[in-house]
Formats: structure tokens, C-alpha cells, sequence
RNA sequence: CGCGGGAUAGAGCAGCUUGGUAGCUCGUCGGGCUCAUAACCCGGAGGUCGUAGGUUCAAAUCCUACUCCCGCAACCA
């Protein structure tokens, strides 16, 4: 097919926020849109396939404020990682943007202004009830009795000069055009979240400009004001294409927008299905034709934290298990709805059962007997049995399938329809025996045919695998001597070249790993990795010596020097807890009624993970008496318990060593 | 009543839209096979589908209430 009948296919992954190393779930979206834009590619379009960074905002700012650069530098650093990282992957992108190029900058401020003109947007003020110590506005829901919810002091209305985005003027626009293209947000039932939620309650009006920190795009006209990120972030699938807001578009924009799928997690649907198309109709263009708001791809053992050193990267999984079976883990333990699961045992477990026992194994078996009965030649001889029927039809049906579910984007499914086709052969195998049929000289044509069936069944299920794990599928097609199937040759069975000769030396797709060799692997590099983590925080610092059974003991971030009238100021007794009970609304805390000489006290404290209000009854702790009093889920805490913790986040509250009476001074 | 997701065999999940014999992968037990990476193939055991009601000839599936888990938000004085 000649480039220009091609259909194009304009699909993006959401751009990755350079705050830190993208870890395993991060990866995760970019090899999925990776497949879907192999996949389409196969069946004939003309793909456009986008990714990239997202670079602005406060967060940003603190970060590099944090590593002493300047946030051009940081985000130089970290958009290198993402793309580095999205390389090894293999992934197959045409177009990496970052909102920090020229370019994308200019059209921001270009159609921030056309907005502005046009009169969607337009500068007011940021209403809300101001608390001066605390630098915070609150709406007036959250005051708690005309106070600031943090320190409980007075309020003042208050405002703030900023741009807002009408969104009203869009919004029955938006909800008609979501119900009629039922299509639009998937999965559906994040539809019916957005509608209620969002759209019918009646939309806000969305403030679309910052002054509090720098690091954005400027609003030229007024430089005061930086542009709302998502604003800003958005925009990329446009300007990527070389959109321009006067009209002077590149080629590029009008042959691929509207974009057929954004493909985003499901926590940022919202931008995705609401403000998007609304910015969208306020600069008169059509709306993306798909949102797919995946899900989460959920570390397993315990929570990711860079203190324990277990935080899954794609890159310590490629080392361990190469390219190809990390794609394979991340896609295929990801369910269309539901969020997934990864651990070192899942990942182990499935490179030993699927990808070495059912794939590996199965293409090595078939390549050597092939060699040990024909010299490596395969030829089709015609000698068919009924089994032979069922093993054609398990791969053409396969076929059919894996379409089927790629265009509903169920990429988990496609994936298990096409190791269907490996479980079928190995099969296949044991029904026809080819050992007993190599036996017996005049079986020798049927045992040809058995072979050949096999060469062409495994041949349509690489090639198939092509998208997913391409360069897996490009070793078996060179170990069966072959090239790769198109999609459209896949109707029939039997393309495979009669008379063709495969490898001589079949290589080991995937060697088996034995769980625990790689489990004690994995430990110590958990460990190396947490002890680098300690010592990047205590940077400077040497470490206490072994103050602690497992000898390393706990680094954390040292706080400035303070003087004696400093540490004065603080007065510590000893409490008794006469009761306790836990705050119904919330899930940390502990409401604790502490008797401290001759006064109670209602202290509340974020201890419920570790103590239950019973057991708090009748123990002496250790009290900070002349803290500020302060309310926490609407409730005050007039002081605070000492706890030690560890890096798990356990706790333990300091406890006298003898017994000592309430009220007691500690100093 | 902050928002959302979930509870199905030892583990991980599908099935629920559109009620009709509860399925897959791993593990386990037994058998087969020997081309292959202790692999491959067959079979068995193992589930009152979170609880309690309701609708129905019929409920994992639809409705109501409840319990517990997990994210996010809040919060950890």
C-alpha cells in the first residue's frame, strides 16, 4: 500500500512529569502505547506515535532548588533518563516533545492570548478566606468556625489576581458530545465518574495562570503570571504536530490531528475527557477521537519507597530479564480495568512457565527435531491427518482474536490469544509423537508434515508477537529462517516456504531462573540500593556506628544546630492516658484524653497503625506540653506524643524507664 | 455520609454490560512421554463466588443494606 492511501493513526502517551526516575508503572504506559502503535502499523496505517515530558511547575522548582541547579538543568537531567529509558524499551516513537522546547513555549503563549482575546479567558481575582501565618487560602467549606483549619486562627476574604478559563461557556457542549460518541472515554464506566461528578454538577470556572513560582511558560502579556500547567501539558499533542495558532499549520497537523487515541492513566482522565476538549472547542478544533485512562500497574510486595531500595525501574528488570520479557510482564499482567500487580516472584514465575517452557521451549524443540530428522529442511508432503484440522483452525482462530481484542484495546487478552497458538502446538506435539513417527521409514512423510505444521504455526504466532515483544519475534522468524507475516497473509495456513531450510543451532530464547538464586540477587541489591539512599540523605554526614542489632541503624536528615535557650523553650512531662479512642474520620489518628499532674489534656496523635486505643489506656508517655494547640479533623490536640520511628514507619512511644508520676517534668 | 476500586480453589485473575452446568494461569497430587530448557501432554483434588436480605422458574451476574481490604484526597502536633 503506497504511504498516502494509508489511513494515519495519531496516538499519544501521556507526557511524563520529570520530577524523578520513571519508574516501573511509568514505563508501563509507553510500551502499551508502544504495542497498540506497532499493532496499528501492522495493519497498514500510518501511525504517528508521540510521547515526551512535562516539565513545568512548582514542584519542579523545589526539586531543583533541593539538588542546587537551575530547573533547565534538572529537567535537562531527568527528561534524558525518561527517554533513555523509554529507548532500551524499544519502544518505537516518532515524536519525543518536552514542554520546555522553543517551539511549544511560543504556541502556549500564542494561544493563551488567543484565548484571552477571544474572551475565554479573562483576569479576576481568587476569591478565598486568607490565613496571613499560615500563607493558605481556604474556601469557606473548609474553615472550620470562621478559622484556619491549620492554626485555628481568624480568617480575612481575601483575593488574588489570576486568569480563569470559562468553562462554563463549553460545558453542554462537552456533555452532549460525550453522550453522543459513547466511544470517547474509555474504559466506559470512567464515563459516568466524569459526568456526575464533574460535568452535571455544574463546571467551574478554572484557573489557568500562576503567580506563586516562576518556572512555567509566561503569559507575555502580563509577566507576572505563569501558565497553568495542564494548560500548558495539554497543548504538547498539538504543537508536537506543528500546529500553529495563526493558521500556519505544518503538514503534520493536518494530516494526523484529530488524534485517534490519548492514552493516559486513569488518574489523570479528568484534564483528559473535560478541560482538553473544552480547550480544544475554544480554539475550534475537533476533539480526539478516544481517551483511554489505563490502569495502575501496583508494586506487590509492600510499598514502593526509596528508603527500602525496592522501587521497581525498568532498567534494573531489563538487566535481570531482559528486554523483551520486561515488555511481556508489564503487558501482560495488566488487566483493561483493573490495576495490576508486579513482584520479583510473579516476574519469575512468568519468564519460567510462559516464556521459556511454553514459547522457548517449543520453538527449540521444533528446531532440533527438525534437524535431527530432515537435516533442517522443512517441507509440506500433503500427509494430513484430522489433527492436523484443530491445530490449523487454534491459529487462524487466534488470528481473528488477537484482532479483535486490539481493537478494543484489550492488549492483556491479545497477548494470551497468541500464547494460545504455543500451547496449541506444544500439543500438537504429543498428539502426533514425532520420535514414534521418525521411527518407522514409511511414516517419514507424515512426520514432514508435522514438522511443517509447526514451522508455519509458530511462524504466524511470532510474527503476531511482533508488536509486543519485537525482538523476540525477529529471533524465532531468523531461527526459523523466515521473514515476519504481514497481518493481511495470515488468512490461511501454510505460507511457510515449502522446502525451506531452518538454523542449524537453535539459540535459548529464555534460559529458566531458579526463584531463589534470584531472590538473594535482588536482596542485595535492595540493600546496596537503600544504603545509597541513606547516604544521599546524610550527605556529608558519617553514619552513627552500629547503634543497632542488624548494624546499620537509622540516618535521617539532620536539622540545624539549635542553642540551649532554643531547646529551653520546649517543656516535656510525663502524661498518663486516662482514654482513648480513634477519630472516626480519619484513619490515622488517635484521640488520647492525657492526665498531666493536675490537668487532662485531649491529645491527638497519627499512631493508630501501630496502637490500638485500648492498649494506649493506662500507659505513662512522654508529652511535649507547650505546643500550640491545634485542630485536626476538627478536632483540637493540645500537645503531642513521643514516638520513635523506624524507616518502616513504626512506632514506638518513649516510655520512662521507672515509673514516674504524671506531671513529671522530663528535661 | 470526601472520591474511586475491590472481595470468585493455596496464590494471581477472568466471568457480571445482555441472569441459565463457575473458568484460566501458577502451585499441588497422580499418570503419560522422552524431541525439548527437570521441559511438554493428560487427569484428580480443592470454591456454599465477602455477609444478610430482595427480584426471578433460575443470581457470581440485577436491586438494597452491611462488613472488610486497597488506592487517591485529607491528615500524622
Amino acid at each position: 500500500m503506497c504511504d498516502k492511501c494509508k489511513k494515519p493513526y495519531y496516538i499519544t502517551t501521556a507526557i511524563a512529569y520529570t520530577s524523578g526516575k520513571p519508574h516501573i508503572g511509568n514505563t508501563y504506559e509507553i510500551v502499551l502505547a508502544d504495542s497498540i502503535a506497532r499493532y496499528k502499523r501492522e495493519q497498514g496505517y500510518d501511525v504517528r506515535f508521540q510521547t515526551g515530558t512535562d516539565e513545568h511547575g512548582q514542584k519542579i522548582e523545589l526539586k531543583a532548588a533541593e539538588a542546587g541547579v537551575t530547573p533547565k538543568e534538572f529537567v535537562d537531567d531527568v527528561a534524558g533518563q525518561i527517554k533513555t529509558i523509554w529507548d532500551l524499551m524499544n519502544t518505537s516513537y516518532d515524536k519525543f516533545i518536552r514542554t520546555t522546547d522553543a517551539d511549544h513555549e511560543k504556541q502556549v503563549q500564542k494561544i493563551f492570548k488567543k484565548l484571552y482575546d477571544k474572551g475565554d479567558i479573562y483576569k479576576s481575582n481568587y476569591e478565598g478566606l486568607y490565613c496571613t501565618p499560615c500563607e493558605s487560602f481556604w474556601t469557606p467549606s473548609q474553615v472550620v468556625d470562621g478559622k484556619c483549619p491549620d492554626c485555628g486562627r481568624p480568617v480575612q476574604p481575601a483575593s488574588e489576581e489570576a486568569y480563569f478559563f470559562r468553562m462554563s461557556k463549553y460545558a453542554q457542549r462537552l456533555i452532549d458530545h460525550i453522550n453522543t460518541h459513547p466511544e470517547f472515554i474509555q474504559p466506559v464506566s470512567r464515563k459516568n465518574e466524569m459526568m456526575n461528578n464533574f460535568l452535571l454538577p455544574g463546571l467551574q470556572d478554572l484557573c489557568v495562570s500562576r503567580t506563586s513560582f516562576k518556572w512555567g511558560i509566561t503569559v507575555d502579556f502580563d509577566p507576572r503570571h505563569v501558565v497553568y500547567v495542564w494548560l500548558d501539558a495539554l497543548t504538547n499533542y498539538i504543537t508536537g504536530l506543528g500546529y500553529d495558532c495563526d493558521g500556519n499549520h505544518g503538514e503534520l497537523f493536518g494530516k494526523y490531528w484529530p488524534a485517534d487515541l490519548h492514552l493516559i492513566g486513569k488518574d489523570i482522565i479528568r484534564f483528559h475527557t473535560i478541560y482538553w476538549p473544552i480547550f480544544l472547542m475554544a480554539l475550534d478544533l475537533p476533539l480526539p477521537k478516544q481517551v483511554f485512562g489505563h490502569p495502575w500497574l501496583l508494586q506487590g510486595d509492600g510499598k514502593m519507597s526509596k528508603s527500602k531500595g525496592n522501587v521497581l525501574y525498568a532498567d534494573t528488570l531489563v538487566d535481570f530479564f531482559g528486554v523483551d520479557a520486561v515488555r511481556y510482564f508489564v503487558l501482560h499482567e495488566m488487566p483493561f480495568e483493573n490495576d495490576g500487580v508486579i513482584t520479583w516472584e510473579l516476574m519469575i514465575e512468568r519468564l519460567n512457565s510462559d516464556l521459556a517452557n511454553i514459547l522457548g521451549n517449543l520453538v527449540k524443540r521444533t528446531v532440533s527435531m527438525t534437524n535431527q530428522y530432515f537435516g533442517g529442511t522443512v517441507t509440506s508432503t500433503g500427509v494430513t491427518e484430522p489433527v492436523d484440522a484443530e491445530l490449523k483452525e487454534t491459529v487462524l482462530e487466534a488470528v481473528r482474536r488477537v484482532n479483535e481484542k486490539m481493537d478494543k484495546l484489550r492488549v492483556a487478552d491479545a497477548i494470551t490469544e497468541i500464547f494460545g497458538i504455543f500451547r496449541r502446538s506444544n500439543k500438537y506435539i504429543d498428539e502426533t509423537a514425532p520420535w514414534l513417527l521418525a521411527k518407522e521409514e514409511e511414516k517419514k512423510g507424515r512426520l514432514a508434515e508435522v514438522l511443517y505444521n509447526l514451522a508455519e504455526s509458530i511462524t504466524i504466532g511470532a510474527s503476531l508477537l511482533y508488536s509486543f515483544m519485537p525482538e523476540t519475534s525477529e529471533k524465532i522468524l531468523a531461527q526459523l529462517c523466515t521473514e515476519k507475516r504481514a497481518l493481511d497473509q495470515m488468512d490461511v495456513f501454510g505460507r511457510y516456504p515449502n522446502g525451506n531450510k531452518v538454523t542449524e543451532n537453535p539459540e535459548t530464547l529464555f534460559a529458566r531462573l531458579k526463584p531463589a538464586d534470584v531472590m538473594k540477587q535482588v536482596e542485595e541489591m535492595q540493600k546496596k540500593a537503600a544504603r545509597e539512599s541513606e547516604k544521599t540523605q546524610t550527605a556529608g554526614k558519617p553514619a552513627d556506628e552500629n547503634d543497632d542489632k542488624s548494624g546499620n541503624g537509622i540516618d535521617i536528615e539532620p536539622k540545624p544546630e539549635i542553642t540551649y535557650e532554643d531547646f529551653a523553650k520546649l517543656q516535656f512531662q510525663v502524661g498518663e492516658i486516662i482514654s482513648c479512642e480513634a477519630v472516626p474520620k480519619s484513619k490515622k489518628l488517635l484521640c488520647s484524653q492525657v492526665k498531666v499532674g493536675g490537668q487532662v489534656r485531649q491529645i491527638l496523635s497519627g499512631i493508630r497503625s501501630c496502637y490500638s486505643p485500648e492498649e494506649m489506656v493506662g500507659k505513662k508517655v512522654m508529652v511535649v506540653t507547650n505546643l500550640k494547640p491545634a485542630k485536626l479533623s476538627g478536632m483540637v490536640s493540645e500537645g503531642m506524643l513521643l514516638c520513635a520511628e523506624d524507616e518502616n514507619g513504626n512506632l514506638a512511644l518513649m516510655k520512662p524507664e521507672k515509673d514516674m508520676p504524671s506531671g513529671a517534668e522530663i528535661c
